[in-house]
Formats: structure tokens, C-alpha cells, sequence
DNA sequence: TGCTTATCGTTGAGGTTGTCAAGAATTGAA
DNA sequence: TTCAATTCTTGACAACCTCAACGATAAGCA
């Protein structure tokens, strides 16, 4: 794929390069706070997958980290030793295997989202009024993207 | 350090949740762009830090990627030995290095800043006001918080 | 001056993440 | 049935990361 000549606007640039800044700075508060828990970045991406009701084959898991179906099996050995998921026999397909969450793990999840939208402080000392128009505005991203 | 109790707005909290999401589906597309150019992550973050001008010892590399020392001299070599970067003796303490940028790693130096600051497609579809707006509250976030 | 302590970068061990290639089991279609 | 595609696992390898230990150097102090 070739990157794209920029064609950014400059004000767009600025502010994502600040963002950029602020998650980078944010990275090693999350990794810190995940550690209290014994969980490293990828693992806790991959329990934040796991809705508490609904088991997900793990090919699912690959395609939503965008990584090789290998790196899941690794992943999901180091939360099954650790209690926070299990492994369950795909319904029909009996080549997949769906991870569910165990009651401990349904807690971990929990505490791992809590964690990662922690804000880091140079959004939590905003203004009411532009935390206000940060979330709005982001909404419209979001909401407009997926609609591209 | 305790992670402190949940004390953020819902509405600041909503708002980085959605900066996390939008960061997250960012990074593989990063990745990817620092393919290009053979670099990974972590030696891009590396050669980033690094001004053409100014020459940095290896302990402040590892201060600002909050990382082992140790860590520093493994990619140090792997960036040396693509030719981006020279070691070069400290001014004055025989016992620090710096790394210097060579003309080949200050050119790659500028495409990676390039593809760290290049918004994504949900920044960059806002509207000129939006991305006007979103630029003014994260300068104001950023100087704010450097005075805390 | 000597001794002690601290700092800087490196090395080696060991763990996690990630890729790729290969393979066993299963599925589904020719 | 036979063949191809899939799902997950395994093994090999590279990068990242931490920790402990080490040599070289620096700095403080008796």
C-alpha cells in the first residue's frame, strides 16, 4: 500500500499530532495500571473483546487485533493459565474454539476498560464547557467515518 | 502507585474513550506506513526524539521512551546498523554515548514525523470548523496541563 | 592521594509479542 | 471419495522489554 501524499489539512495535522502526544504520554500510566492487574497491553486488548455473554471463535479475536491467528493462541494460553478465560468447543464448527470470559475474567474486563478510559489529565482538567465540545466533536468523527 | 479511584467526568471519560478507539484503529495503518521505510514502532519513537542539530545521550532516550537502559542499546544498534544513526563520544563524560542522526536517518527522521502526525480519516473528514475547534481545546489541554 | 559510591552503557537470561511456514483436524464442494 | 479451504496449533525466528551483573568512568570524601 503507498502512503498518501498529505493532503491533511494542517489544522487537522496539528491536531492529531497532539493527540498522538497525549496517548504517548498516556501509554505508560495504562501499562502501569495494567500491570497492577498482571496484564500486558495485548491481553487486555483481547479481554476487552470478550463480552461476558457472548463467547468469540478465536479467528474473530485475530481479525479484530489484525494480527496472526498464532499470536492469539499465545495470548489466549497465558489468560487461560491465569484463570480469566477458558476455552469452549465451537457450536457446529468443531474446528473453532470460542475463549468465554470466567467470572474472574468478567471482573478483569471490567477493571481493563475501566483503565483504558482513564482520561490522562490533560483532558480530565478541561473545561465543562470543552470536555463538553471534545466528546461532541469526536462523536461527529466517529459517527461520520463510519458512514464514509 | 495506587490507581486512583475513578474520579473523571463521564463526559471527559467518554471523550478519551473515544481518542483510545480512534488511536487503536490508527495504529495498524502506522505500522504499516513505518513498514515502508523497514522501521518499526519503537526505533520510529527512537528517531523522533533525535534532532538533527542536537545529538542525544542514550539515558535521556531511555527517560523519554520510560525504558530500560539496556533496551536503548538494542535499538540503538539496530538503528545503527541501518545507517540512521552514529554513536558518538560524550562531550566531556567518557562514560555516555550520543546518538547523532546521519543525513540518511535525518531524512527518515522527517517521514516518520510525517506519518506520526498524519491524522486519520475520521480527523480528517471533520469539518474546517470542527478541526479548528478540536485544535483550539487540545492546545488549550496541553498548556493547561503543563502548568499544573 | 586513595577509597568508596554512583552513573553509563553493555551483556546475558528470560518472558511477551509478533510473523511466517508447516501440519493435524475438520468442513464443504467437485 | 477426493480435493481445497478453514481453524487452530506448533516451531523457528526477530524485536522489544525487564532485570541482574559487569567494566569503565566519574565524583565525593577522608
Amino acid at each position: 500500500m503507498q502512503t498518501a501524499p498529505s493532503q491533511a489539512s494542517p489544522i487537522a495535522r496539528e491536531a492529531w499530532g497532539t493527540v498522538f502526544q497525549i496517548s504517548l504520554a498516556n501509554r505508560w500510566r495504562l501499562m502501569a495500571a495494567l500491570e497492577e492487574y498482571g496484564l500486558t497491553f495485548p491481553q487486555a486488548h483481547a479481554l476487552r473483546l470478550l463480552d461476558p455473554e457472548r463467547p468469540l471463535p478465536m479467528n474473530e479475536i485475530a481479525d479484530r487485533l489484525v494480527c496472526d491467528a498464532s499470536n492469539v493462541t499465545g495470548i489466549a494460553d497465558r489468560l487461560e493459565s491465569r484463570g480469566l478465560i477458558e476455552r469452549r468447543a465451537g457450536a457446529g464448527d468443531r474446528r473453532v474454539k470460542m475463549l468465554a470470559l470466567t467470572p474472574t475474567g468478567a471482573e478483569a474486563r471490567e477493571r481493563v476498560i475501566e483503565a483504558m478510559t482513564e482520561p490522562p489529565a490533560e483532558i480530565a482538567a478541561l473545561s465543562p464547557a470543552d470536555q463538553r465540545a471534545l466528546r461532541d466533536i469526536l462523536r461527529r468523527a466517529v459517527a461520520d467515518a463510519s458512514g464514509l
